[in-house]
DNA sequence: CTTCACTGTCAAGACCTCTTTACGTCGAAG
DNA sequence: CTTCGACGTAAAGAGGTCTTGACAGTGAAG
């Protein structure tokens, strides 16, 4: 029973996915609602992303890293 | 209210990740037990995820894809 | 025929993703 | 000082992920 429940988390490291979600986002020069808008998702799950200890759908990290012109491996791995 | 509530699902299009998972771990010769044991899940999950209409979490989509010798972008892109 | 590995189905339960609404702060204008 | 955009927090609710355990079908091997 690894986690007991729940979608899979990240390993021991910290999580620092959420920082380079936001770094690249900064980067492209949009808001989080816009990031929000882009990727058809509310401005709420982008705050929770960038905060951290939150694991997203591979769906919405593929949508997430091609918005950020950027790679789901180079962001989340 | 795209999906209304609930993890980021695939598009529009067919759920082929599940195919494309199955095809490399035969390619590689594991068992959905042994998959299962090398990501750190349960067989189930590997079962359901084979099965399409599943959307994983990033990380274990990046363990699967560690273990399967592949990427996420080609498994599930 | 019995055994065993592999695959699949069903189901209850713990914890989580994502949504919507509402409210609070801060800095940059006007 | 008021307004506005961008960010943050809180909280309730629908629906999903992942777990465990039990049970069943198939094909290969003894």
């Amino acid at each position: 029973m690894p986690g007991t429940s729940g979608p899979v988390r990240p390993d021991a490291a910290a999580d620092l996915a959420g920082e380079r979600v936001r770094q690249r986002r900064k980067a492209i020069g949009l808001s989080q609602q816009a990031l929000a808008t882009a990727v058809g998702v509310s401005r709420q799950t982008i705050i929770t992303m960038e905060q951290g200890n939150y694991a997203p759908s591979v769906y919405l990290a593929l949508r997430v890293a091609g918005a950020l012109e950027s790679e789901v491996e180079a962001l989340w791995g």
